[in-house]
DNA sequence: GGTCATAATTGACCGCAGTCACGTTTGTTC
DNA sequence: GAACAAACGTGACTGCGGTCAATTATGACC
């Protein structure tokens, strides 16, 4: 899209663009915050946000696409916080204890909408609207990679597929997080959650103390 | 519901209804399997099945009822397969295998639908609809019953929440075939996958084979 | 300025899930 | 049978997400 037109910073019409949509965005969120995403029409978003009912979807083709936003939001904020993901120091269980923690604080700010954020979010990523992994947007790929280079640094059995752990990992911290924001309790219940399951996903990625690579690997070879 | 009425075995009301249910149930699915069910209207189904639209919901809340119906379906095959959890013999390991082997297949039998079905498992799950945990009508509650029995035959540590780790492998399974049915391949995979899965977490829960208990035990010290 | 192509805006309109007030059937009681 | 209540069936109606053909604003070029 966006043609690299020199350096006008911005035509009127980008501005006034951008300023529509933030518009949009925030009397959207304001609605949502106060009646709750079912309950707000997209006709009461473009009233409040003064354009027609058409606009709106010229910029949130859906209405979910709101939800899909503000989890963009959140990934931002999170590569504020942490730079990118190979910026990380430390263990890759640190790490990813880490972006957990922060991206549940995130969610926990807000249940309702993180609830429906989550939902759609998996919706979306199974219903072809994503076009699968999409770069480093996810949980996924943040946890690939910390595997990966776990891997490397012996902190994590390379005989584990790391596609198979990081899906696990993502299935559990989405899972858990979703779970939570049903019935929000303490904080500290839901971080404890999270670094419990990855306590037992890690106690199972480790390597052996003892043999190692020795062990006969459960599994595929006709298991009964 | 359901008085317990003397013997009458149906009365001529309750056959006609129990009748009703089946032709739209019957008309549904024969719809979703032909043009999908996105596509597939509630008036059609109420056309097909020869009932007014009213009726449909009369017997069908919502039109994801269907969906949910199916689920129920799957879980009667799955206790005719194996009769009731306790009655499972062998390893948890194996038990678990056998059971998500089984619903997997079940799935894959039909992907499109199955598809649709598990992501409307999830959203009633944590929309309030199910009233929490019911009965042993869902995947977690299986796991959880097999890992509290794994623990006390000595399969799995005892210093693991079996909740947690029930959770996880209920997540994992959702997840896993929620992407596979996306994407069918071979069935081989599927089970390659889901088996691996069981892997990862069944080896973090697996009693360690040198000091067991003496580990530092990663992460949160206050362990309840 | 005037002309033109393109981008943005608009609101009437559509399709469909879900509701509800009313009509019909069934079973019950005398 | 008649009279009644409760269950069941019905389709016109509502509300809302999403579309689209028509309209208007914008910037580029002369």
């Amino acid at each position: 899209m966006k043609e690299h037109t020199e350096h006008h910073p911005l035509t009127r019409r980008e501005r006034k663009k951008k300023e529509t949509r933030r518009r949009i965005y925030s009397a959207a969120f304001r609605l949502f915050l106060e009646k709750g995403f079912d309950n707000t029409t997209v006709e009461e978003i473009a009233e409040r946000a003064d354009v027609a009912k058409g606009t709106v979807f010229n910029y949130f083709p859906q209405k979910t696409s709101f939800l899909a936003a503000l989890a963009d939001e959140w990934m931002d904020q999170l590569t504020e916080e942490i730079g990118s993901i190979e910026q990380l120091e430390g263990s890759a269980r640190g790490s990813l204890e880490r972006v957990f923690f922060f991206l549940a604080d995130l969610a926990a700010a807000n249940p309702e909408l993180a609830h429906q954020a989550l939902i759609e979010s998996l919706r979306s990523m199974y219903d072809g609207r994503i076009e699968d992994e999409e770069s480093i947007r996810n949980f996924k790929n943040i946890a690939l990679v910390l595997l990966e280079r776990g891997q490397s640094t012996g902190e994590v059995r390379s005989d584990v597929e790391p596609h198979h752990a990081s899906t696990l990992m993502e299935a559990a911290f989405h899972r858990t997080l979703v779970r939570w924001l049903r019935k929000p309790g303490s904080v500290d219940d839901l971080h404890g959650e999270i670094s419990a399951k990855l306590d037992i996903i890690f106690d199972g990625v480790a390597p052996r103390h003892e043999t190692d690579s020795a062990r006969p690997k459960s599994g595929r070879p006709t298991r009964e």
